[in-house]
DNA sequence: TAGACCCAATCC
DNA sequence: GATTGGGTCTAC
């Protein structure tokens, strides 16, 4: 008999360790199959860990494990789903994350393969008919039936349902002539992108970049490159290099909406051996391109954070387009970031890992002027053009501001935008909508934080009070700014919504258009969107961060920020680098094409630097001021972050949880950990359950996980305590 | 004192 | 995640 170490589909810190389940049938199991099991009473999907064959009888197992074990229901797959590659990844990935194995496995899986007993009505392989002639003897067929064998002779296998007539095709078969078999069909087609005949030729930026990541004894390669400086051509380059030497190349961009594009610029140099992997897809579609790709079918694989775990073999490069974007870190366990991901898989390969941003993240940066990774400089745009003129409005000025507009916008951004629609060019106005109505003070610029940890205060409706979801702070809602005594306080916090209503009040013959996260629910609105906005059907283009990146509009020589502050609001340690991204961002939007732009960025703090160096695109100054921030308030990269996220039904049990492994870790991690919280998250009562989350900041973030993985489960056996934990969080 | 209800321990 | 079984509460 075998006997499978089973890892539970359940994705929970007590489950996860796997359990053994005897199979005495011949059929083969391998490591990486999914078995159907019972459970503790129920009938649930299981992921097998590993194979023993041992020479007992089940009657003598119990006696020989010392616990009675099971026979598995049945077998599911025929062959590991996953290649040892891939296994091996998840294993680093479990380890690095502090998550649960198969909560790793969920996240590299498309439905139709998870391992859940939900994935057993996910989408099944579809099939085409065809027929093809076996036999071209014409003995005793009717004339209609010698013309069907004879263009099937002639012209090979065809779809069965364009062979005509079904009796005809039945008397073939009978008859032993032709004989049907099924082959598999891609619901996905890659629309067809015209082939380039030659490859453009580099310029000696471009060039230096690509001996940089390939000559590089480093793994990874910073790639820091302001916008139009032509990177993409870069990781053509290297792509084509790859090919070259037989290896594949994994280009993930950080948002669905930047595939398409990408797409096109890899398959008009690379035609069709491409493949899309990203949540876009319909989950037939996925399961359709997730197969193709394991085949071996594609060379290419273009798409977000979770075409990280393409089922790639013989990867040469990894690229990571626009390196600094938060949507590469998923939002829930195992809460990987596809960059770390990125480079394990590359280790397993020795294959490159190339980081493209023209404001990288302060991580990666750091990193590649420790030379812990290589770094290669496109300081140059392509067509030589001079970056937009960029204003800075200030919108303490209480003149400078349209009441009549409940002072979204200033006279000269809206002097700016009419310019723009008497002379036909085109506005890209950004908000960052992800921004929560925090407060601040109309008149300085003075935005109310939270005195005890810094974090930025959040304006309550329901009880009238600022609130920091940092550490639990509260005061009344404030009858006067602190700073200079002003009376009056101004929630901030707007949609693109009201952007667009108020635009098409101010501007009533205005076509305006808009693009973020709501517009774009139906994935097929975002390059409608775009295309109609590039075809010049609207004049202004209101939208999140989405519309700034990647995309060139040559027609557009206005961009507008319409609140800076928004960013500057969000409690985060990273509050400042999106906010200088954003804004450097939103000044690369305009003036590509033959006019020269300009850019407008509102603001109540116009001399914050991540505003000043943001408008003067001064990535380094930003650099390394944010830096010195970072150092003092003891934030990435000078130190680890763990979110240690604590849930029970009842509060004071996640906080007394929450108490217990700050002291236990004050203990034990002689000064290398410091603990803040525990801390009550913008959402403490979520399903039920409450939530606290204790902030972990360590210099030894190896010994602080070995820590944790030996004292947690005492917390969670206690008292239905439940721990989850974020690894690198982005939003603490 | 049976039945309802709750909670946490356990799962191979 | 979901079942089980032991404990306690409750109504007759």
């Amino acid at each position: 008999m075998k006997i499978l170490s089973v890892f539970i589909q359940h994705a929970k810190a007590n489950l996860d360790r796997p359990f053994s389940y005897y199979y005495m049938g011949d059929a083969h199991v391998e490591r990486g199959c999914r078995v159907i099991v019972n459970f503790h009473h129920q009938t649930i999907m299981g992921f097998v860990d590993a194979v023993e064959e041992e020479d007992l009888q089940p009657d003598e197992l119990e006696a020989y494990y010392g616990f009675p074990i099971a026979p598995i229901e049945s077998l599911v797959d025929e062959r590991s789903l996953l290649s040892p590659e891939l296994l091996l990844t998840a294993e680093e990935i479990a380890a690095y994350y502090l998550a649960p194995k198969i909560a790793v496995l969920k996240a590299m899986l498309p439905a139709s393969l998870k391992p859940a007993i939900s994935s057993l009505r996910g989408p099944k392989i579809a099939y085409d008919t065809y027929v093809e002639a076996v036999d071209a003897n014409e003995e005793g067929l009717t004339p209609k039936q010698m013309e069907l064998l004879r263009y099937l002779t002639k012209n090979g296998a065809i779809l069965k349902k364009e062979a005509g007539s079904a009796s005809i095709l039945q008397a073939l078969s009978e008859k032993g002539r032709i004989r049907f078999f099924k082959k598999e069909r891609n619901r996905f087609v890659i629309p067809d992108a015209a082939k380039e005949n030659q490859p453009r030729r580099l310029s000696k930026e471009q060039e230096d970049a690509v001996s940089a990541v390939l000559n590089s004894d480093k793994d990874v390669t910073l790639i820091q490159g302001v916008t139009g400086s032509g990177k993409t051509e870069v990781y053509l380059k290297l792509t084509e290099e790859m090919l070259a030497r037989g290896k594949k190349t994994l280009m993930l961009v950080p948002e669905i909406s930047l595939t398409p594009i990408m797409v096109e610029y890899f398959s008009r140099r690379f035609g069709k051996a491409i493949a899309i992997l990203h949540s876009g897809l319909t989950p037939a579609e996925k399961y359709d391109e997730y197969r193709r790709i394991a085949r071996g079918e594609a060379m290419i694989v273009v798409g977000a954070r979770s075409a990280v775990f393409a089922p790639l073999d013989q990867i040469g490069l990894i690229v990571l387009d626009e390196e600094h974007v938060e949507s590469y870190k998923q939002d829930q366990a195992p809460y990987y970031h596809a960059r770390e991901v990125a480079i394990m898989r590359a280790r397993h390969f020795q294959a490159k890992v190339v980081l493209g941003s023209a404001t990288p993240s302060l991580e990666t940066k750091a990193r590649a002027e420790k030379g812990v990774y290589g770094l290669a400089k496109m300081m140059h745009r392509i067509n030589e053009r001079a970056l937009p003129a960029t204003r800075i409005i200030d919108m303490r000025e209480k003149r400078s501001i349209d009441r009549k507009n409940r002072g979204v916008f200033t006279y000269e951004l809206e002097r700016q935008i009419q310019a723009r629609l008497d002379r036909r060019e085109q506005v890209i106005l950004l908000v960052n909508r992800r921004g929560y109505a925090s407060v601040i003070c109309p008149d300085c610029g003075h935005i109310y934080t939270c005195p005890s940890c810094k974090g930025n205060l959040t304006y309550h409706r329901e009880d009238e009070m600022l609130k920091c979801h940092h550490c639990g702070y509260v005061e009344l809602y404030p009858k006067e700014c602190p700073e200079c005594g002003s009376p009056r306080v101004q929630r901030v916090g707007l949609g693109t919504e009201r952007v667009e209503k108020l635009l098409k009040e101010i501007f009533p013959m205005a076509r305006v258009g808009r693009l973020d996260s709501d517009v774009a629910k139906s994935r097929l609105n975002i390059p409608k969107v775009l295309e109609a906005f590039r075809q010049k059907e609207y004049d202004i283009l209101v939208g999140t961060q989405m519309v700034a990146k990647g995309h060139d509009f040559p027609n557009v020589t206005l961009a507008g920020l319409v609140s800076a502050d928004q960013g500057l609001a969000m409690q985060s340690y990273r509050a400042a680098e999106n906010t200088f991204g954003l804004i450097a961002q939103t000044v690369g939007r305009s003036g590509r094409g033959q006019a020269s732009g300009e850019a407008v960025i509102q603001t109540f703090n116009p001399a914050h630097y991540a505003v000043v160096f943001g408008a003067k695109q001064d990535y380094e100054a930003f650099y390394l001021k944010e830096m010195q921030q970072r150092k003092l308030s003891q934030y990435p990269p000078f130190f680890f972050l763990i979110a240690a996220h604590f849930s029970a039904k009842e509060e004071e049990r996640a906080m007394e949880a929450a108490l217990e492994m700050k002291s236990d870790i004050e203990e034990h991690s002689d000064d290398a950990t410091i603990a803040v919280g525990p801390l009550t998250p913008y959402y403490s009562f979520v399903g039920g359950m409450y939530k606290k989350t204790l902030l972990l900041k360590t210099k030894k973030p190896n010994d602080l996980k070995a820590l944790l993985r030996e004292i947690s489960h005492t917390y969670s056996g206690l008292g239905g305590v439940e721990i989850v934990y974020d690894v690198d969080p982005l939003d603490c």
